[in-house]
DNA sequence: ACCTGAACACCGTTCAAGT
DNA sequence: ACCTGAACACCGTTCAAGT
């Protein structure tokens, strides 16, 4: 009956969060958009809520837990997407180039993210299923809109594990090399991003399209 | 004349080392090979040396400044590979199927080196000459072949900025995918590794040979 | 069940001081 | 010119203790 003390203090936190994790995932989320990676900390993240910095430990075990559970929850996101311009496509060649093209402006547009969600720390070491089923998913479709544009093209559907593989990869490079190598001699054209990775992309489609078994 | 007295303490290690630039470039790949990137620290490499914890920043100015110089001598190394085993290669085609395959092998066989060189904190943020140069070689040499083979196949050397670029982002797909995901399902393939890359390689290799201008 | 606070070992970096 | 040593702010993690 007292719960809700008739104060105006300005509200005296409780002793409890109520559901940290949640608010650790968005903490995290936001702190790899302003500051990237490199920033992220569990005792930053903690500070930002206004919780103990040792709290989140609870909840994720260490600093690779809370890693998991963002990557996870990134996947989410570049599923959706990739599903939202897969289902706008209405070709299967088309679709193909969706399913790649959503891959690499997913990563464009949330590079700490994308790194966090690709790199060592939390794809390797770890089985998490969410995590697992998340990027199962994600790779599934692209698999999926590989094996229809093969038939399309009047193919083996054999060759569906292999040309996946070989679009991933190539959106993959894609996106990290245009992420790693902003200013980079290397690349030193100013065509756009977008249109840089549609021309390679095409490319790859090209060469699945003339696959031998 | 008294610069070497005649004791036999055990090597009253000299209060200037010497070489320590050398040294802790040597001290960092040791680390990377046996530890991986997340061992690589100033204070570490220092201490493998027996200097000073902070004796590194005089030479490197920061962590950065030693990240730099290690991948720059990865990129030599890379190079160095690269060029033997296009050399070795007897066609237009085989030369730019070694090309990419060098680049994956590289990695394959130095992960956290690799990851170096590759990665954000190295490639962003810092325009150093020398890792410029060697990066741009390494690259040259790719690009050098995707024109040779363009040319071999009746096509405009026109094509080959955008070719080459496709050829790097694929071996640079193929390569982060098969180090980050050692165990994953996705790729549940009992399948050696180099097989799966070469597979990849061809399938890009056939989609330059039916670019169109 | 959930959170705090002190403590430990480790960082990168600065800065005055030594040779 | 090259290196040391103490110091500072920051980590991840453990562990006993609080609610």
């Amino acid at each position: 009956m007292m719960d809700e003390p008739a104060s105006d203090q300005p509200a005296p936190r409780p002793y409890h969060h109520g559901n940290l994790r949640q608010a650790m995932v968005q903490s995290a989320l936001a702190l790899l958009k302003a500051d990237g990676l490199g920033e992220l900390s569990l005792r930053r993240a903690a500070r930002e809520i206004g919780v103990s910095q040792t709290a989140p430990l609870y909840h994720f075990g260490n600093k690779l837990g809370l890693l998991v559970a963002v990557a996870t929850e990134g996947f989410h996101r570049l599923l959706a997407y990739r599903k939202q311009l897969v289902q706008a496509a209405e070709t299967p060649h088309d679709r193909l180039h969706a399913a790649m093209l959503a891959y690499v402006e997913f990563g464009l547009a949330n590079p700490a993210l994308f790194r966090l969600m690709t790199g060592p720390d939390v794809r390797n070491n770890v089985h998490d299923e969410a995590l697992e089923a998340a990027a199962g998913e994600t790779f599934g479709l692209l698999r999926d809109c590989v094996t229809d544009y093969l038939r399309a093209q009047g193919l083996s559907v054999d060759l569906a594990r292999r040309a996946a593989l070989a679009a991933w990869a190539t959106s993959h490079g894609i996106v990290t090399i245009l992420l790693d190598r902003e200013q980079s001699p290397l690349l030193a054209s100013r065509r756009p991003k977008q249109e840089i990775a549609q021309d390679i992309v095409e490319i790859v489609i090209g060469g699945i399209a003339v696959m031998k078994p």
